[in-house]
DNA sequence: GAGGTTTGTTGCCTGTGACAACATAATAGG
DNA sequence: CCTATTATGTTGTCACAGGCAACAAACCTC
């Protein structure tokens, strides 16, 4: 009787042929996000058809996407064939950060198979940054096994992405200002280029592979040596905004503070959660997040007790804004920010609900981040993934050796 | 080349006759919102076959949903047959608050034609509440014409409601604490109940008929005397969250303040921009809000003016922090706040910018609402109308006048 | 009134998934 | 080891929804 009214639709009509798409997408995606799935689940949990299951992973099969294995009986019955996602269907992954760019390939299995990093001395110009990624991608094709496909390129950057046309708005830690990395970064490899803010990547990576596996409201919340940006998954859907500038939970203002953030606003978790605030403390200089997140679990010295309790508050009252605007199923913290909660987990909790309303913030599930360092290489990846799940029949691919143009 | 790849997927497999479904909800869909529309719009919007289009519309005209008018021509070529939602289809929507109970009659056409107010001496408790609300349910649908037919009740709460199960958490200014509102309604009425928070109403409301029509990504914000609600659309769906907490944006904290609001928080906008503060400097007692929006407009003593000022820098902090969470496209203030903006939007749009990031910020529209005095009604009424849109052949309908049941 | 344009209607066609029947491969039990 | 049971893959047929083309109808312009 009292069914949830589902609101608003994103789609209008639907022609005939779209259900094909859809389906063989939709099948296309629970193969990517499990790595290898049975027939039999994904006839359970599409609800299509036997038959029509077969027809569709063939098609998917014949695109090359994916393949069949036999596997060993557990139980009652036929055992059915196990479908997994094709380690030929490679993309890259790009993270540009102020000390080094970082390029890995990424299967649609899932795994990282290759990573070069590239350090760069000072904060890199955006051409720079282009080029050392272009060569970095280049020299990465040529070691790919002949036979592999690549679906294109995903760009992780720490700053505000308009995400439909590829342009960084503003990366302050990178002095970037309205650059068109996209497009550069296209031109330069002959490959398309998706480019998105890094926390909101990082949250979808662990929404997919991690710690909030499963769930359908995620807030993510990571602090590097740049500030702390987030993501936000809404009810499966990653929140982009208008232009695709969501997600700035680490601008969030929580006091009539004046010492100001990364971005010149007051006042913001970012201004009042600092890791260089810590860093002073222990007197520690460009220190590892590890070697951060020991000193902060074990630190009895009353200066630094005080620091990591002040900040834990503000976490706590940030979190508490969180909780009360999105009302979600887990937190993920990353980055430093985790290593304040492992050290005074009920602290932070009891902030929390000091800050935000006991109907939203009593089932809240408060984690780490699961996945480690290879979170941004995979959340980038799922950007051209993600173009290909949508429409497995028609995106294009790209060989691994680079055709000689034909004159 | 740089498209923005589609994240998430709700739907998994499509069955064939699930398409029917799908496009009779969608043509549904876009006439209930549109209220009238032309058989060949239908045709371009949805991206179907003319002939397509002809049958669907029959069959939503054979369930009495819609009816076919031949409209006067206006221009070249045949004169297209214009499509309406039927007024014979009714919804109910009822808003219970402080100091009364409200119960409307609207039509899927999108009017209400009917309206009883019942109001009570002090905050009704929620057996009173749904007592009220089910006898002026049932005098309102015995005047009702016959042959009309009723989708359902919907219930709009100044309040934390569960949605999946129309329980209310928390409604603070009317003492309810853990009420199965929901099926308490149900119960007497006989007819399927909705509740949803209303303010998250009214921001649907403004989205589909009022001044956010045509926006994807809205923050809406009503501050009435009960403090102030907030509603978010991402990407045209309702923002809802786990369990339906979400948009809760009037605790959102912006200050270590220690005042706290009705929920116990402190340093919240609720806190900070309070209704009653500005009644308390005009010596207005018990004033309509048409009364407080003159004063508002045309005050000029010292002390009003700063607590003007302040209430605009202290909404402005909060507006920034929707700004970079969301990246809306529009912001739509109901209430007093919209007079505060009318009052000074310069000072507001100003503390707007230096509260958020300036990519956010740029393009964001601040608008009052459009729909004025019947927003509940008709975002109440919603609820039970986005049931029957998303399965036109499917939900059940009740008659107007009750059935004599058989024994 | 003729020609052009847009839209509604009708009958036929195609593609897609459902379905049923059968084949296959495992376990369980004697 | 053989049979019964269960679960799954495969195959051919079927139903049904939307596309399409041809025609009719209603409007405008000249």
């Amino acid at each position: 009787m009292l069914n949830p009214a589902t609101q608003g639709a994103k789609t209008l009509g639907q022609n005939r042929d779209d259900v094909r798409q859809h389906n063989l997408s939709a099948l296309l995606r629970m193969i990517h996000q499990a790595g290898t799935v049975s027939r039999s689940q994904l006839t359970t949990s599409s609800g299509l058809n036997r038959s029509t299951i077969s027809d569709l992973v063939s098609e998917l099969g014949d695109l090359g996407l994916v393949y069949e294995t036999e596997a060993s009986a557990t139980g009652v019955g036929r055992p059915s064939l196990q479908v997994s996602a094709s380690d030929q269907i490679v993309a890259f992954a790009v993270n540009t950060d102020v000390d080094a760019v970082t390029v890995g390939v990424v299967t649609l299995s899932g795994d990282v198979i290759a990573k070069k990093r590239y350090p760069t001395s000072s904060q890199p110009t955006a051409d720079k940054a282009a080029g050392i990624a272009a060569k970095l991608i280049g020299e990465l094709r040529a070691e790919l096994k002949s036979g592999t496909r690549i679906v294109g390129v995903g760009v992780a950057v720490p700053g505000q992405v308009r995400v439909v046309d590829g342009v960084i708005r503003l990366a302050p830690h990178l002095n970037w200002i309205e650059i068109p990395f996209g497009p550069m970064l296209s031109q330069l490899t002959g490959l398309p280029v998706y480019v998105d803010n890094d926390a909101s990547l990082g949250c979808v990576a662990e929404r997919i592979y991690g710690n909030a596996k499963g769930f359908t409201d995620v807030v993510f919340l990571f602090a590097g040596s740049g500030g702390i940006g987030g993501g936000v998954v809404v009810d499966g859907v990653q929140l982009r905004g208008a232009a695709g500038y969501a997600g700035e939970l680490g601008h969030v203002r929580i006091s009539e503070n004046a010492i100001k953030d990364y971005s010149g606003l007051g006042g913001t978790l970012e201004s009042l959660v600092r890791r260089d605030d810590l860093l002073d403390v222990f007197k520690l200089y460009a220190a590892t997040d590890d070697e951060l997140l020991v000193e902060i679990s074990r630190t009895q010295a009353a200066k630094a007790v005080k620091l990591i309790e002040s900040q834990i508050d503000n976490l706590a009252a940030a979190l508490g804004n969180f909780v009360n605007i999105f009302n979600p199923q887990v937190i993920i913290l990353g980055g430093f920010i985790a290593g304040l909660f492992a050290r005074d987990s009920e602290r932070l909790l009891t902030g929390l609900r000091s800050n935000s309303l006991a109907a939203a913030n009593e089932r809240v599930i408060i984690r780490e981040g699961g996945i480690g360092s290879n979170l941004l290489m995979i959340g980038a990846a799922l950007l051209p993934f993600n173009d290909l799940t949508a429409n497995p029949s028609t995106t294009q691919l790209y060989p691994a050796k680079e055709k000689v143009a034909k004159s």
